[in-house]
Parts: structure tokens; sequence; C-alpha cells
DNA sequence: TCTGGGGTCCTAGGACCC
DNA sequence: TCTGGGGTCCTAGGACCC
């Protein structure tokens, strides 16, 4: 049996944390450059407030019924998520907990018997609360995708089902399947969903009785014959070993406003550059590959559509660094390919690949390696930069005035992780 | 003019997830 | 005027090998 744990509206749930005035009021968090509504809570939902949509489509309602409104605060969310998934463990254990994303783990509880799991569930779900504040669903099934089906209706019906869904008899499973409209199966996106509904397949039941070798030719292959087993109790997505490393690290943005200039775009770059190798550092790897990609729109002298271009250049370094001089020295001659003067930039962004751990570097015989100086030098810039401010040490090549930035106009305090920003009690 | 039957490695792109 | 920032896995097709 999985388990999958999910906070509800989190990163809105992390805002109201110190905000107990917004309890059971509107709010709405944005993206980076308060571009688009990333989480809203059940009152904004309620209101009509679109999930993922432009911000000023959603600007009137927000401003009619006052709904609060706040600019992404990563380094909050970050570190109460961390609270969350550190209770998970503690209430399982380290090797079962996999951290699926910044709002949501799963647990494997084979270890524990089946007329144990209800009361298990909710106790995740009471001490997860009690030590964080922050509000959770927990889901049971006998794999992943039936245990997302089981969170979803579990937060569809908070009060009837207090947070907790369990599926574990047939007809339990049966019954959820056949609420859960096609969409909403986990592995079935936007193009699938469209694909199923023409043939009259419209909820997860119908799916789940579908032939694996028809799965086989028409949603994936490999990926839509293991969700049709899913989907009939078999397990077939492993936990996620925790100390696997990444396959490839981006870092990319978009600018506060349309940059025109190449010495704009390099010092975005440099930027990115850092804190992918910062990235880098933290999960003791070192990368020789790089990939600079621009996103461009029309000209400067055409009237704005919003039609964006990608193009993009990669080189392989001379051997894998994690140093982060190496990235913006190999970076900076791809930006000055890909620029074409009389153009409108939206977007820049790095992608280091060909990752390896630290320890297994292989030395070209013509290349001098990191000396332990400058392994030094990274951990010392990366432990400043995390406690004191971002960016409190930066290359010279990032730019100072930075023209380029985003905007992030509503951002809350970092409450639980800067000394200067911790709230008052009164 | 025609012309085997395997392999491997790489890239681009699609589809999905949060 | 205005549209996020990451990731994963898989397949198809081309180049190349014997």
């Amino acid at each position: 049996m999985f388990a999958i744990v999910d906070c509800n509206s989190f990163y809105c749930s992390c805002e109201r944390l110190f905000r107990p005035d917004l309890w059971n009021k509107p709010v709405v968090v944005l993206s980076n450059n308060d571009g688009c509504i990333i989480a809203r809570t059940d009152e904004a939902k309620q209101l009509g407030v679109g999930m993922a949509a432009p911000y000023y489509q959603n600007r009137g309602i927000i401003e009619q019924h006052k709904v609060a409104v706040f600019s992404s605060n990563y380094h909050l969310y970050g570190d109460m998520s961390k609270r969350v998934m550190e209770t998970l463990r503690f209430l399982t254990s380290t090797k079962q907990v996999e951290v699926y994303s910044v709002d949501e783990a799963f647990v494997n509880l084979a270890q524990f018997q089946p007329d144990q799991l209800t009361q298990l569930a909710f106790q995740f779900k009471d001490t997860v609360e009690l030590w964080t504040g922050i509000k959770v669903s927990v889901g049971l099934a006998p794999s992943k995708v039936l245990s997302k089906v089981a969170n979803r209706l579990a937060k569809k019906d908070k009060k009837g089902s207090r947070g907790v869904m369990v599926l574990q008899t047939g007809e339990q499973i049966k019954e959820a399947l056949e609420r859960t409209p096609i969409e909403d199966i986990w592995g079935v996106g936007r193009q699938y969903a469209l694909k199923l509904r023409n043939l009259g397949i419209d909820n997860g039941l119908r799916l789940s009785t579908m032939p694996i070798e028809w799965a086989r030719k028409n949603l994936g292959g490999v990926v839509g014959t293991r969700l049709i087993r899913e989907l009939n109790g078999e397990p077939c997505i492993p936990m996620k070993d925790p100390l696997e490393t990444k396959k490839m690290i981006a870092t990319t943005r978009m600018f506060g406003t349309t940059v025109t200039e190449l010495k704009d775009l390099k010092e975005a770059v440099a930027t990115y550059a850092s804190r992918a190798a910062e990235k880098l550092r933290r999960q003791y790897c070192a990368a020789s590959y790089i990939d600079v990609f621009l996103v461009t729109n029309g000209t400067v002298n055409e009237k704005y559509v919003y039609s964006p271009q990608t193009r993009h250049l990669s080189t392989n370094l001379p051997h894998a660094t994690n140093n982060t001089d190496d990235f913006i020295k190999y970076a900076m001659p791809l930006v000055e390919q890909l620029y074409e003067r009389g153009l409108k930039y939206l977007k820049a962004g790095i992608t280091l690949g060909e990752i390896v751990p630290e320890s297994a570097i292989q030395t070209n015989l013509f290349a001098s390696t990191m000396p332990e100086s400058k392994r030094a030098l990274m951990d010392a810039i990366d432990n400043i930069n995390f406690s004191q401010r971002n960016d409190a040490i930066k290359y010279a090549a990032s730019g100072l005035t930075r023209n380029w930035k985003m905007r992030q106009e509503m951002r809350s305090g970092r409450f639980t992780t800067r000394w200067e920003e911790l709230p008052d009690a009164h």
C-alpha cells in the first residue's frame, strides 16, 4: 500500500501561517514576475479565480472581492516543505518517504498491517498539522496512481472524509474510479484526455478496463501499460531512491521587462549559471554540458503579438566541473552567438547536463582540475548567500544594475529563514 | 540495378508531472 | 502592457557499425 500526503493550497497555507487574519479569506500566490496565479485557496476558487491563469485576466475578480495577493516566496515555502517532510520521516522512516514535489510525498506502507492503515493515515494528517500548521489531505491505496485518486476525493469532500481516504477493497476502488473524470487521473494530460473522451472513455473505471495492448499502442507505449496496471491495483511505479541525483539542472526566468541589449542578456545568463552551479554543488555533482537558450518575441519595430520563439546552443566542457566561473566562461560565447540585434527578448535560461558525482570527475590531461581552495571558495559563497540574503556575494558578470530582473512586488517576509525578517509577536 | 540483418548511440520532440 | 520554472520518461528516426 502507498500513501500520498498532499498539502492543501500549499503556498497559500504558508502565507496564512503568518497572517491569521486571512484565515477563511480568499488568498492567491503569483508566479515569478507576478505573471500567473499558481496557488489559490478554496475561497478564491469559489470566486472563480482560474488556476495557472494570467494575473491580469483575474484582476477584476481579485480587486472586487479583496482577495489577498502574494508574490511567490520560495524561501518560506522551501523551509515549510522541509518541516512537513521531516514529520513524515519521523512517523515512518527516512527510507519510506519519497518527496515527490514541494508540497507532496509518497509513503511506502509495506511494513504496516492492513487494519492499522486508516489510523495511520489520520496520524499523518493530525501530526503534520499540529507540528507545522499546514493542512494536508491523505490518500491510501494499493498503487501510486490509485493513491492519487484517493487523495483527490479526500480533498474534494474535506468535511465528509475529514481529509483522509483509504481505498482497500475492490468495491471501494471501483466506486472511486467511477467518480473520477478521465482528465483527473494522474498520467492523463490534455492530449490523452481528449483522445479518451472521443472514444467514450470518460472516467477512471472505464480506462481501467481497457486492454494492456491497446494502451501500449495508444497511450505512449510502456507508460500507458503501466497506467492500466496501476489502475487495477498492481503497483508498477516504484518508490524513488532519495539519494538519486538529477540528470539535468536548469535555471530559467522570464525577464521583468523586455530586453534588447546583449549586455543585459549576458548578465542574466551569468546569474542563472551561478544559480545552477549552486544547485549542482548542493547535490555534490559536477557537469560537463551546457545549453543556453533565449526566447525572442518579434522585433523592436513590430507591434506586440505574443508568439515566442526559442533558440538555443550547447557546448561540451573539456571536463566536468561545478565551478561557477567555468560555466560563465563557456556560457558567455553562446549568448553572443545567439544574440541578434533588433530582436526583443522575453526569457533566457541555462541547462547543465552530463552530470556526474563530484568524486568521479574525470580530469582532462590538459585541463587543470579545480584546486581545493576553489571548492572552499565556492562553499563559502554558498553559505553566505544562503544565510544572509541571496546574491550578497555575486560575480561581476551578473551585473549590478539588473534592469532585467523579475518583478516581485508583493512578496511576504522570509519569516523562517532570515533573522531580520522574523515576525513580531504582539 | 540491386542491395541483409542485426546492433548502438544520439537528437529532437511529444507527453506528462508539480 | 500583460502568459512560471522547473523536471521526467519514452519514442522515432538518422547515422554509423559489423
